[in-house]
RNA sequence: UGGGGAGUCGCCAAGUGGUAAGGCAACGGGUUUUGAUCCCGUCAUUCGUAGGUUCGAUCCCUACCUCCUCAGCCA
């Protein structure tokens, strides 16, 4: 994994890097701006890794600064979910977390100066009116009638708008800019509403708040952002970024650059259709781990580092980008493959009896076939074993590897075993096998035969229960919601989660939760966040292992 | 039919006037008591289309096509 922390080039850093070079900027400071209206989801966490990234590789600063400038969405648990995320992906800010909230009453005095510039003005149209009056994306919009108070009322009505004199919603400020411009952001968009909501942070003291494209601007500026990184559906807000920060006097004029967000394939990645999918009961909650939330990728297994590493190949651009899962799995898998350590778990068990048992003999294995140092465990063997029911077959497909009537196998970490007899029900299932093993083939191959297929298997007696649960993707469409007359919820998989009831070896016993194991050719598994408990176990399976057979097969 | 963007391999993505990086996936081979890992090899005469400039263009110019995005007192 030399490549991991090499750094990949992109239109950012390449701007970065002409700003350095160029001594506009002697270091930088990036910031991660979420609201603290919902979970963070893989989009967020692809912002993350960019803007703290380039704080980390350019030995600049990142805040984390929450735009709290919408109450009645907002809260605490959101706010404090969403640290407790920056800082599991392995990022820290810069100093305290920032809130748009601190600078309310230095927004609120920019606000005046525009003002008194003849910049801003009271507006006393509905919502409806202004509607009307805004045009469409082909016509011009037209004057409000209240676009030409004098200063002085403006002053005036503005400070009876703090002062609660005015019901929610009966007037707003208005930046005084161009009704006519071709860009509807610059029709004197609305930069304070009256809104008598409780905020998180400033409790009552307000009943006006900014709006976020006069708030986020002047943020950046107050922090001193010489970078300030969106996504692409801001790019048309950038003039109006813009012509705040030349409006008002702040020292700092940050530049604003966007970037595409993020799709996956099999997922979604809207704050408001993940919302849904929690309020509809789809899913179980926000931290469920089929859902592309970091808290549900966390839950699932998905490693603070797999994802880093995710982040880095997809890269960053400005072009429209479907990320197949495949990317995803590969670097989580790449994460998880040199540090979790092997054990054996069944989730299919079907019953192997062996005649020839006396004798057999428990052997040491490694928890890692290339890495000593995580240790050894001892694999016991018994009378009654488990192995996977989908090891076994009466009549095996071309290239069949594994068990069959009458052929061997070898037992991962212990005997190579015949399989004699295959014991069926009245409905002809096989419910039970019969077999044999070679004793003389404990860590050392049979004399004059090849046994080319390995399984892996439990001894009933030292078998512990486990709960399994099996995650498969959450959608069973690539681009669930690319059909707009289709409600992507249409496409919800109705296999995304199956439970089962396996065996796991004892070795597991003690793990904490959270703990990441490869349950050895089956794949990634992890002991579950919140339902894991010593006595009562419960894996995750965060990926599967890469399969050629079945792939081969299909 | 207004404004703002984007079109480079199946999926991401560098590059930029000098003759197409890389990753993922895929495919072929080797090692293997995980059909995993690991290792080796293959994988764009071509950069949305059509013209033009040039000794030379994915990079410059022109026209066109396709897709995304904007009409919240959300962010």
């Amino acid at each position: 994994m030399s490549t991991a922390n090499t750094p990949v080039s992109n239109f950012i850093r390449t701007i970065i890097d002409a700003d350095l070079a160029s001594g506009k900027h002697s270091s930088i400071v990036t910031r991660f701006p979420p609201e603290p209206n919902g979970y963070l989801h893989v989009g967020h966490a692809k912002s993350i890794c960019l803007n703290f990234g380039l704080a980390v590789d350019y030995q600049g600063k990142c805040n984390l600064r929450f735009d709290d400038t919408n109450p009645e969405k907002e809260s605490f648990e959101y706010a404090q979910s969403i640290q407790e995320d920056v800082r599991w992906l392995g990022f820290q800010w810069d100093g305290e977390v920032r809130w748009a909230s601190d600078y309310f009453e230095e927004l609120y005095a920019f606000a005046v100066e525009l003002i008194q510039k003849g910049l801003a003005y009271v507006d006393d149209l509905t919502p409806e009116e202004m509607r009307e009056y805004r045009g469409t994306l082909t016509e011009p919009g037209k004057n409000s009638p209240y676009r030409d108070r004098s200063i002085d009322e403006n002053l005036d009505l503005f400070g009876r708008m703090r002062a609660g004199e005015f019901a929610d919603g009966a007037r707003v400020l208005r930046a005084k800019i161009d009704m006519a411009s071709s860009n509807i952001n610059m029709r004197d968009p609305v930069i304070y509403r009256i809104r008598r909501a409780h905020h998180i942070r400033t409790g009552d003291a307000w009943c006006i708040y900014p709006m976020y494209d006069y708030t986020h601007c002047i943020s950046d500026a107050l922090e001193a952002i010489t970078h300030s990184i969106c996504t692409l559906e801001f790019e048309d807000h950038r003039p109006l970024y813009d012509w705040v920060l030349d409006n008002v006097s702040v020292a700092c004029h940050p530049r604003q650059y966007e970037f595409s967000r993020l799709e996956l394939h099999y997922t979604i990645t809207s704050k408001r259709k993940l919302l849904q999918l929690v309020n509809e009961k789809k899913v179980s909650g926000w931290d469920d781990p089929r859902m592309p939330t970091i808290q549900g990728m966390r839950r699932r297994g998905y490693t603070a580092s797999g994802l880093r590493e995710f982040a880095r190949r997809i890269g960053v651009s400005k072009s429209e980008n479907s990320v197949d899962m495949a990317i995803m799995e590969g670097a989580i898998r790449e994460d998880l493959e040199p540090r979790a350590p092997r054990v054996m778990a069944i989730i299919n068990p079907l019953k192997v009896t062996i005649s020839n048992f006396e004798g057999a003999e428990a052997r040491e294995a490694d928890f890692h076939p290339n890495l000593p140092e995580l240790g050894k465990r001892a694999v016991p063997f018994g009378r009654e074993l488990y192995i996977e029911a989908d090891d076994f077959a009466e009549v095996p497909p071309a290239g069949w590897k594994r068990l069959t009537l009458g052929g061997e196998v070898r037992l991962r970490h212990s005997y190579v075993m015949r399989c004699d007899e295959a014991v069926k029900d009245s409905s002809g299932n096989v419910v039970e096998l019969k077999c044999s093993i070679d004793h003389a083939t404990l860590g050392k191959n049979p004399e004059g035969r090849k046994v080319k297929g390995v399984i892996h298997f439990l001894s009933c007696e030292h078998a512990l229960p486990a709960e399994i649960r099996l995650y498969d993707r959450l959608f069973t469409v690539a681009r669930p919601d690319a059909d707009r007359d289709v409600d992507f919820s249409n496409y919800l998989n109705p296999d995304s989660l199956k439970v089962v009831q396996g065996w796991v070896e004892a070795s597991v016993k003690e793990s904490a939760p959270e703990t990441h194991y490869q349950f050895e050719r089956l794949g990634y598994f992890c002991t579950d966040r919140r339902d894991h408990k010593p006595g009562s176990l419960v894996f995750n399976r965060t990926v599967t292992l890469k399969d050629s057979w079945t792939r081969e097969q299909a």
